[in-house]
DNA sequence: TAAAGTAGTTTATTTTATAAACCAAATTTT
DNA sequence: AAAATTTGGTTTATAAAATAAACTACTTTA
């Protein structure tokens, strides 16, 4: 009847994150920042949580001196977002 | 951007339980079990959530001496509904 | 009449989401 | 040039949420 919704992927910020991210190359944190109106400290947290279930690649780098985190899709991060996306139609598809 | 998700629709078991309610005149709480697959308690509490929200109805009769529990989708359930779908669009259209 | 099942509710626990507080470096103000 | 502010974050604390476990009350079955 239904199918699971993933709940890592079941967060509004978390789901924002990944939606950003399947349309784009790589996005740095303060793009993700301001597309999905997030705080800072929020988006830290759960960017972390994404890159540890191998759904996004997160690369700290340095822009001179300021630090620069850097965030790409994996394909098991396109994968899971499918995967969500099909068990979401099952609840609210008419 | 994005639309903000409804807090109380984007749950798993209150999503479900809206999503039966949507499709039928009135659902008893043992067929919204089957339907969901929830534990006893965890359907009571969501359905009490729903119900102070004012996006279901509940009636609470019996069926010879044994309770019945009687759900019914609200006006205000199915504009939230509506609406949760569509901010949900923001996130998973491509 | 004891055991098991039905239809729930209440309480307790674990997870989660989120904000607040913090840190280090850079920039701006006085 | 010292002090205050901003930038780009991380860590910690707290409030809210989901969920299961325990419980109640009644009924059916052995």
């Amino acid at each position: 009847m239904f199918k699971e919704l993933n709940p890592l992927l079941h967060s509004e910020l978390r789901l924002a994150v990944m939606s950003v991210l399947i349309g784009v190359e790589s996005a740095d944190f303060v793009f993700l920042r301001q597309q999905t109106g997030a705080t800072a400290g929020n988006l830290s947290v759960q960017l972390d949580k994404l890159a540890k279930a191998g759904y996004i690649d997160i690369e700290k780098t340095f822009r001179g001196r300021m630090p620069c985190t850097v965030c790409r899709i994996t394909g098991a991060g396109r994968d899971a977002f499918e995967e969500y996306v099909e068990a979401l139609q099952t609840y609210i598809k008419r």
